[in-house]
RNA sequence: GGGCGAUUAGCUCAGUUGGUUAGAGCGCUACGUUGACAUCGUAGAGGUCACAGAUUCGAAUUCUGUAUCGCCCACCA
């Protein structure tokens, strides 16, 4: 027998367990069934899942489990992410706090075990929490996107690219940690307000003409660049620009606040001096860059170029600057833009090289102090200003950044781009929400090339060994060895003319690239003198071919061929250009096919205070604390809940007190305490962040949201309706279910079935998950229990109405039971099991059922079975319903007191409620004495009525009646009426409305209104009726 | 700086092509344990739909502007 609570913990561990040995969410080839395919977005393995990824996850297996039932063979394809850099920094952290230890301490073999280690530790952990969410992923073929499988795809694509000569070596600027000696992202940078100096200083201009000035006046807060400079910029159009700045400045002027004004007018006066001093110098330099003319570098003696460029700002220090491309991202911009040389000053290790010699194996801070020294003896250092300076530091090592250039290796995006923009354009691959298309299409369309190398050690290694030469005859020599080597179309040879670093002269880089692993061949070319790059492709690399490397290829599988398109990628929005955009054009690239037809972008969770979460921050929330508390099936329906078409969604979190399980608010403040005090006990617990051991003696506290609770009510609502039908199943015997003999609740029912199975179905369709759950929520309590249910417990007790009624209940909750399983898989299996056992057979035509609810069919929205009419009737029936309560609830009336009624009505509507009279007292406790036209007000009376229906509802008070009340509760009820009629009259009595809206809706104003009327005389006349009463007393 | 989104009840959110009295859950108030369910039931209170304009007979809904908040991007992944 089912048992009288749903005992989440233990059902869901057991439910798991039936599904996986039965197999229920394998997918294989199936040439009689359409696949459905959909890839996890694999997690990082850098951490555990928060709501995030649990939001994620439970859309993708509503929809995986909804195709299941809907007869397509559902693979949900599970796996995890490298996730390069986070992971490779989460396990130096760790070693480095916990052993003091360095990567170099390790080395790189070592470093990567360590990390392969983590992973492990963490795959299992990530793939525990999809499991017991009930995620059903075809668990045999999970993938890592570092695993052998995904490696082959990546060696098959590198090599192709490479081929396409769509890879090549080239300089990009990178973060440098000079300590750690490793590029590190933005993310890590942290800008640092420090005191600084600013520099002026005077660069010769070469053979001046006469008027011509004999300098140039820069400025800089690091003197030591100045021997990587390039060029010194100047603004193409003075004049204009200055134009443009007063202009900006004039108009924030007009709406500044009074005391911002003093300041803008000092500087509004000084761009005016500027014009009249500054101008004509900033002019002749413009001039003269036009002209060619070129500086002398001070110090390096190098020819250095004067160029125009916008970077120059004329409103700013002498309106010239330095430009250092290799050393500043800014100047960077530059140099590309004017072709200036990049010269690179700096070792890996910090200190400078030697493109000066007199300063190589100097430091930052010493060749600083050196460069100024050395300016000022030579008379071309001007003024010296303290200044605040931004200095990037790494967050990592605490130390310095310097821009750095440093070889990368890029993938030209030119057409692969195209291929990925045409896609979407053409909508063959589809993005909803719609809006975000735009992002996707602008993105590409910059066709920047993608750097795919990162100075790491945990990736996929750069399949790429290279030689440098210093001639091309050399190079070429050195080429055609390589390529005896190996004839099979395994290994590819280019020769790159490079730049080398502080020389002018070109060098020959060949490179080889190998398509498969293979230690022969490998050492092969090793021994030509080539060396294999030390880094490592950014994970996306991988990621991007995510949709066909874990089907097998570049293998010609079965699976592929299957399974591959596949159909819905489901991700959020901030890596639609980083990840889905790169899938397609991979998918373009490798197979000529989209790699999904269409993407879904849900929202992003964020916490109560707008913020989205993340361990760090210590709002993150862990899928596991839900379930434990609320249970899977709870957290499920409480996240499809949240999948709106907003970008973001606020999930305030709470801890969960261990000692009383009073939740919390978490605040900033205590979120970021290692203990808390509960206010409810006064007892102590721990967060997160407890440490010491002193802190960790506390218990610590889970955090979660209550946002949960309404779902699990709901999943104990479902639960005891189930139970209630369960328990008034004895003696079901399966039986044909002729609609047109069924009582007008159980039509209602069905069509009610019909129509939300129909709405359930289409909404899915087109990923409206939280107004689905909304819908299936509200049939559920609000129809099926409160109202279904509640007329079914007087027909169970009668004879002979007691064993159709079982078996449209039991056919009822079936259906109730198939349309909420991929939201709440684990209670509806529950519930599924235990129907099984009592009616093994059922349905409209009896027929054994799937021992699964998960492997069952989904519910057919069967057309016929929608009847409008009886929809409307039973609307009529609920609204009576609602008015005795109503006039019960003003009254006071104790709930056992059954009251007598009388309901005033059309003959049509008699003709339906009367079968329906019994009902009034299960669900309203009356018991109707008349229904129709003829039936009269009682000598004691509340009336109520339904001015839509013509219905009036006549309440027999002669035992229960409170005048006073009564007359409050007409009042109120007639001054609202009034307040409407007004309302109306307004309308009606305005000709704009009456000859512009269209006829039916002026008829439908008019015809409330005279309802309203109605309603209001006949108010009128009980208060009137009343009021005499009470002063008769 | 560029792009996108949000602003509706105390809180978290719905609100279909503009059209009766703007809805739900939680919270709150009152009453109530009848054999499915107190993780419940019934009823109730609570909203100038951010602000200012415009379009319209009619605007939460369309347009423009403002404010506030958030997210993404700015060679970061």
């Amino acid at each position: 027998m089912i048992p009288i609570r749903f005992e989440h913990q233990s059902a869901a561990i057991e439910i798991a367990d039936k599904w996986d040995k039965a197999g229920c969410s394998n997918a294989d080839v199936n040439p009689d069934k359409k696949p459905y395919t959909i890839v996890i977005p694999p997690p990082n393995v850098t951490g555990a899942l928060h709501l995030g990824h649990g939001l994620n996850n439970t859309l993708q297996d509503i929809l995986i489990r909804t195709k299941r039932m809907q007869g397509y063979e559902a693979l949900w394809m599970p796996g995890t992410d490298h996730a390069g850099i986070a992971t490779q920094a989460v396990v130096e952290r760790k070693l480095k706090e916990q052993e003091n230890q360095t990567r170099h301490d390790l080395g790189r073999e070592g470093l990567v075990k360590r990390i392969w280690s983590w992973k492990d530790q963490y795959e299992t952990r990530i793939l525990g929490q999809l499991k017991r969410m009930g995620c059903s992923c075809d668990w045999r073929r999970t993938r890592f996107t570092l695993d052998p499988m995904c490696a082959s795809a990546v060696r098959a694509t590198f090599f192709d690219l490479f081929n396409q000569q769509l890879i090549y070596r080239g300089k990009r600027l990178v973060n440098w940690d000079t300590f750690l000696q490793t590029a590190v992202s933005n993310d890590e940078v942290e800008n640092v307000t420090k005191k600084g100096h600013f520099y002026h200083f005077r660069y010769p201009v070469i053979d001046p003409k006469s008027g011509e000035p004999s300098h140039v006046e820069i400025a800089t807060t690091r003197p030591e660049t100045m021997l990587g400079d390039t060029a010194v910029a100047v603004h193409p159009d003075p004049a204009s620009a200055l134009d443009r700045v007063e202009s900006e400045l004039r108009e924030k002027l007009a709406s500044a606040a009074a005391k911002e004004k003093p300041a803008m007018e000092a500087q509004l006066d000084a761009l005016t001096d500027r014009r009249k001093t500054m101008l004509p110098k900033l002019e002749q330099l413009r001039d003269m860059a036009a002209d060619g003319r070129k500086l002398m570098l001070p110090l390096a003696d190098r020819e250095i170029a004067l160029v125009a460029d916008e970077w120059a700002k004329p409103e700013l220090g002498s309106g010239c600057v330095k430009i250092t491309p290799a050393h500043d991202p800014n100047d960077y911009e530059v140099g590309l833009r004017q072709s200036l040389p990049m010269v690179n000053m700096l070792n890996s290790d910090g200190t400078l090289n030697g493109v000066v010699p007199a300063y190589q194996g100097l430091t930052i801070p010493a060749a600083r102090k050196q460069v100024v020294a050395d300016l000022e003896q030579l008379g071309l250092l001007g003024d010296v200003e303290d200044r605040e300076i931004e200095m990037p530091m790494s967050d990592r090592s605490k130390t310095p950044i310097e821009p750095f250039l440093a070889d990368q290796w890029f993938v030209r995006m030119d057409d692969l781009a195209q291929s990925a923009m045409d896609a979407v354009s053409d909508e063959r691959v589809s993005i909803y929400p719609e809006r975000y298309r735009k992002g996707y299409l602008d993105w590409l369309g910059e066709k920047r090339d993608w750097p795919v190398s990162r100075q790491l050690w945990w990736g996929h290694r750069i399949p790429i060994w290279s030689a440098v030469f210093s001639s091309s005859t050399e190079a070429d020599e050195a080429k055609e060895k390589a390529q005896a080597l190996e004839a099979s179309g395994q290994l590819a040879v280019t020769v790159q003319e490079e730049q080398a670093d502080g020389e002018a002269e070109s060098r020959y880089a060949v490179f080889v690239c190998l398509r498969d692993e293979d230690a022969e061949l490998e050492s092969n070319v090793e021994s030509l003198g080539f060396e294999q790059d030390p880094d490592v492709l950014d994970t996306w690399f991988s990621s991007a071919l995510w949709p066909h490397s874990t089907l097998g290829w570049p293998q010609q599988t079965k699976e592929l061929e299957y399974f591959y398109p596949t159909s819905t990628l489901c991700t959020s929005r901030d890596i639609i250009t980083l990840w889905v955009a790169r899938m397609v054009l991979m998918g373009l690239n490798n197979l000529g096919e989209i790699p999904f037809d269409e993407v879904f972008i849900h929202p992003t969770i964020l916490d109560g205070n707008g913020e989205r979460m993340s361990k760090s921050k210590g709002n993150g929330v862990d899928p596991l604390d839900v379930i434990d508390k609320f249970g899977p099936d709870a957290l499920r329906f409480g996240l499809s809940q949240l999948a709106t078409e907003t970008q973001d969604v606020r999930m305030p979190v709470q801890y969960e007190c261990p000692h009383c399980e009073k939740l919390i608010e978490q605040t900033k403040k205590n979120r970021t305490a290692t203990t808390v005090d509960c206010p409810a006990c006064k007892k102590t617990f721990s967060t997160q962040w407890a440490e010491s051991e002193a802190d960790r003696a506390h218990k610590r506290a889970a955090v979660v949201s209550e946002k949960f609770e309404t779902s699990r009510n709901f999943v104990n609502k479902l639960w005891n309706a189930a139970r209630f039908t369960l328990m008034n199943l004895e003696g079901y015997e399966p039986a044909e279910i002729k609609v047109d003999q069924l009582p007008v609740e159980d039509r209602w029912l069905l069509s009610r079935l019909a129509t939300v199975t129909r709405q359930a179905t289409e909404g899915l369709d087109r990923f409206k998950f939280a107004e689905v759950s909304r819908l299936l929520y509200d049939f559920a309590w609000n129809e099926f229990c409160s109202f279904y249910v509640e007329i079914a417990k007087p027909r169970l007790a009668d004879d002979a109405s007691r064993a159709m009624t079982q078996n449209v209940m039991a056919h009822g909750l079936d259906t109730l039971l198939r349309l909420l399983h991929p939201v709440m898989p684990f209670v509806t299996e529950s519930i599924w099991g235990f129907l099984g056992e009592l009616a093994p057979e059922r349905g409209l035509t009896p027929k054994p059922v799937a021992s699964f609810v998960m492997k069952a069919d989904w519910p057919d929205a069967n057309a016929a079975h929608f009847d409008e009419t009886i929809e409307r009737q039973f609307a009529e029936f609920q609204e009576v319903v609602g008015a005795i309560r109503r006039i019960r609830a003003s009254q006071s009336i104790a709930p056992k007191e059954t009251v007598p009624v009388a309901i005033h009505c059309t003959d049509s509507s008699r003709t339906l409620l009367e079968p329906m009279a019994a009902y009034f007292t299960a669900l309203a406790g009356a018991e109707v004495t008349a229904i129709g036209p003829s039936a009269n007000a009682f000598e004691t009376d509340a009336p109520l009525a339904i001015p839509s229906l013509e219905i009036e509802v006549h309440v027999d008070l002669e035992k229960f009646i409170d005048l006073d009340a009564e007359l409050a509760r007409l009042e109120k009820l007639h001054t609202q009426a009034c307040k409407q009629i007004g309302g109306k009259e307004g309308k009606l009595s305005n000709d704009n409305f009456v000859a512009r809206a269209p006829a039916d809706v002026v008829e439908k104003e008019r015809a409330v209104l005279a309802d309203l009327k109605r309603q209001r005389e006949s108010l009128e006349r009980d208060i009137a009726k009343l009021k005499e009463k009470i002063s008769s007393n």
